[in-house]
DNA sequence: CAATGTTTAACTCCAC
DNA sequence: GTGGAGTTAAACATTG
């Protein structure tokens, strides 16, 4: 067992499954899918405990990949020689990490013969993913620089409107974790009333250097990796935000339930607040780049503005 | 040959 | 206590 303390927190294991570490990557990436190669080096740029033992996390990881549903593996194209596939999220993948917690999902994902708004077979899923991939890219190419907020996922396929990635970055970074070990970030937060809600939006980058130890934001992991942190569209783990928000996917004003519903989503009511109005809204006392002087324990975090209502669940896609 | 991908198995941990 | 999720290890196949 390798020995705490002493070291940083840094070194610690990231309280998050192989799984999430996975979707984290994808996600941040512009086309949604990241080959192999990028998806370990995402992690081991984000999470110092990953550049050790590479052996077997990676293993771990090749695992998940292969064995869990909600990765699926898109072909090269011609235009795109290498080794190894692309992975990618499966598009329907809408409910795992229901119970708030990253290292545990209450259920696993399994394609859903059912499920008619998006493609079930991986097959299918897949050049549905890479033609959503062409698309953010043709999109990325119009804007110059972000996605257009409606650009993705509502094309083409009729995806519900209240879908929600259980990895979106806001999710993850929005929650209070438990901690492995009883590490609670609780003691090292001052905890709003209550416990947080899984689905509070809490402001982006409010996590960076301030409870997160074991991870680096991006803007100190090296030079190479060139995201600008500062700006209000990137989260934690120097993920863009806004890409993250799914396409079409606008954040709702109120918070997005982990867990859907059984009944198939009548959509949330008409959520006027697009995405850019909740992200921008990150104070700036907690941007990433401020808060790398308060990695330590010093500055409590203040937890930044949060929705508390809980939401009505929404459908699961999950097989139950 | 190394990286990637698949599969099986054993194990721990946690929710129910 | 049980079942399921996650981790780790390992063997093996495939691919560039």
């Amino acid at each position: 067992m390798p020995r705490p303390g002493r070291n940083t927190y840094s070194d610690q294991k990231p309280p998050y499954s192989y799984i999430s570490l996975t979707a984290m990557a994808i996600q941040s990436s512009p086309e949604k899918m990241l080959p192999l190669s990028e998806i370990y080096k995402f992690i081991m740029d984000r999470f110092p405990y990953y550049r050790e033992n590479t052996q077997r996390w990676q293993n771990s990881l090749r695992h998940n990949l292969s064995f869990n549903d909600c990765f699926i593996k898109i072909p090269r194209r011609p235009d795109q020689p290498g080794k190894g596939s692309f992975w990618a999220l499966h598009p329907s993948c809408g409910d795992m990490f229901e119970n708030g917690s990253f290292l545990r999902r209450r259920k696993r994902f399994k394609v859903v013969k059912s499920d008619h708004l998006a493609p079930s077979k991986p097959a299918d899923a897949a050049q549905y993913l890479q033609q959503q991939a062409k698309l953010r890219l043709s999109a990325l190419a119009a804007t110059g620089t972000h996605l257009p907020q409606m650009s993705t996922y509502n094309l083409g396929v009729s995806q519900p409107s209240s879908f929600k990635h259980p990895f979106a970055i806001e999710n993850i970074i929005a929650r209070e974790y438990k901690m492995p070990g009883g590490l609670a970030f609780s003691t090292m937060q001052p905890v709003p009333a209550a416990y947080p809600l899984p689905n509070q939006l809490t402001t982006v980058g409010s996590s960076i250097g301030t409870g997160w130890p074991h991870m680096y934001s991006s803007g100190m992991i090296d030079t190479a990796t060139p995201i600008s942190v500062a700006s209000s569209e990137y989260g934690a783990y120097g993920v863009p935000i806004k890409p993250l928000c799914h396409g079409g996917q606008t954040l709702p004003a109120i918070p997005v339930p982990i867990k859907p519903t059984p009944a198939a989503v009548p959509a949330l009511p008409a959520l006027p607040a697009p995405i850019p109005t909740i992200l921008s809204n990150s104070p700036p006392s907690l941007s990433p780049t401020s808060s790398q002087t308060a990695t330590s324990q010093s500055s409590p975090a203040t937890p930044s503005e949060t929705l508390t209502s809980p939401a009505p669940a929404l459908h699961s896609v999950a097989v139950h």
